[in-house]
DNA sequence: GGTTGACTCTGAAGCTGGATCAGGGTTTAT
DNA sequence: ATAAACCCTGATCCAGCTTCAGAGTCAACC
């Protein structure tokens, strides 16, 4: 019989851990004195706590490492925790391996220009969400202007304010090209609203679902028109040199749209619908 | 400005989240009511939330991140945070392997066998400790015991009973082959004892310091000798199955040595060094 | 102007897997 | 006998939130 310090030098465990595992029931020493409360741990007694140590390594929590040795229960049941548990450290391996990109890249940035810039570019997922919009063919990207203020002041009348999300453009064509751009506005909805409706310029403004997007890298501008350039800018070189590829139009929020006095102030989500690229030979 | 629910909604952020970032300082709405204290953000602080998120996505704790983001911390600074964080990734990463690695092998075990065994091995490392023993070419294994012996009646007398630590054997030849057998017999110590001791049968008992390992594999027999080659097979797949090489002589560390009337419940711990072989192609 | 329902507030407690500490009792070696 | 080493319980702490209870606010509708 060994008391807790010596036993927590064979096993290699801390004292305050083989306390904590008697409190929690999981793995009790073979006697304890009932006047003193001293702990007794015998030798034959290794090789179950080694076999909570092994399961814990696989990273199971102590319940489920208490089900798979006090209670016994079936095969059948613990391939079903291993293999949930497979599939969580593959999760975790690949999001790992992106952690690891992007650090690399961060680094490399930071040696070659000394600043951490270009640091507000995320990875998160958006939901699909009803929206009300018209697509059109823009021989410049600046006559989307005038549809915007259309649209600003006719679709609160039909559909209602307390209905309506942010003000929204997706581009279909190519992000990076100026002319005769193939744009897509209108608002997010909370809720669906299927009348369609005719704009003074033409243009027929009707509801779709645009599609959720399990991975989008989102960067936020402030600021005009002008500003967006860096923005993308900035996207395209993330998404680059962290192995992703674009995988779908790109969308522009208005959080805080432009109105003609506040052009300085306005702020617009910027986001790009990616997924993982072949990976890069990075020798 | 938005309330809290709106602005948690376009920064896909928890309420309970922004709530917290506020409370620890890390990020605060930029208008509180004072009566009301209802919090209200504005657009443009998106980008710096985002940066946050950004940076927690690397993994870097929200101390580190504060100090990133409101303290102007130096660039070399940034380096020094950042290449710590690539470390630990690239540690937690292969931890990461090694566990799939091992989780795979116990998953293909539980569906050819229907069951855990062989769950008792576990990887740990051992600190280096001096060693007071003798060095023998046995014929045969069971030769070993005369000397088990004389170790046990003699070198408590001479060292001390409170300065010994286990009775342990050191396999230095081939640990699975039984004939002329090489193995250095004694005690592990608590403190330095250098001067020799020479026992009946000739051998000369040495002090010297048996290395630290950083990894060994260790499973625990209970009874006699003889089910010691069980517990080897175990060891042996073990380290094919998961991919380790053997890397020095095995050790016998006998917790509850076997004495003539306690043969069945002696216990005895053993341990091969390892270290990672070249990945097995596992196609 | 009252009521409903959605929203927000604060402060406390809970989660994992222990580590650390305070304040006291027990063993063991000298 | 006494000091050093060991052990006990029970409380508190860690990160990064989430959840809950109880109370106050806000916007809309009748």
């Amino acid at each position: 019989m060994f008391r807790i310090g010596e036993f927590s030098k064979i096993a290699q465990t801390a004292v305050s851990q083989l306390r904590y595992y008697d409190r929690i029931g999981l793995f009790q020493p073979s006697h304890t004195d009932k006047f003193t409360s001293y702990r007794y741990y015998s030798a034959d007694q290794l090789p179950d706590l080694n076999r909570i140590l092994a399961l814990k390594e696989l990273g199971l929590t102590l319940d489920q490492i208490k089900r798979m040795v006090l209670d016994d229960v079936s095969a059948e049941e613990i391939r079903g925790m291993l293999s949930l548990r497979k599939a969580q450290v593959e999760q975790t391996l690949q999001e790992e391996v992106n952690r690891l990109r992007v650090i690399e890249s961060r680094l490399k940035q930071v040696e070659a220009h000394g600043q951490m810039k270009q640091d507000d570019v995320i990875l998160k997922s958006v939901p699909a969400q009803p929206f009300y919009s018209t697509r059109n063919l823009l021989p410049e990207l600046f006559d989307g202007v005038s549809i915007m203020g259309e649209l600003m002041q006719l679709v609160p009348k039909v559909v209602g304010q307390n209905k309506m999300s942010h003000l929204t453009a997706v581009i279909h064509g190519d992000a990076f090209q100026v002319e005769k751009a193939d744009v897509e506005m209108g608002f997010l909805l909370n809720d669906a609203f299927d009348m369609p409706l005719l704009l003074p310029s033409g243009n027929e403004v009707k509801m779709r679902i645009l599609p959720a997007e399990p991975q989008v890298i989102s960067a936020v501008r402030i600021g005009p028109f002008e500003n967006g350039f860096e923005s993308y800018a900035n996207l395209g070189r993330w998404v680059q040199e962290n192995g992703f590829v674009i995988n779908g139009p790109a969308r522009e929020i208005f959080i805080d749209p432009p109105t003609p006095d506040s052009q300085e102030t306005a702020v617009c989500e910027i986001q790009f619908p990616v997924k993982i690229g072949t990976p890069m030979l990075t020798s």
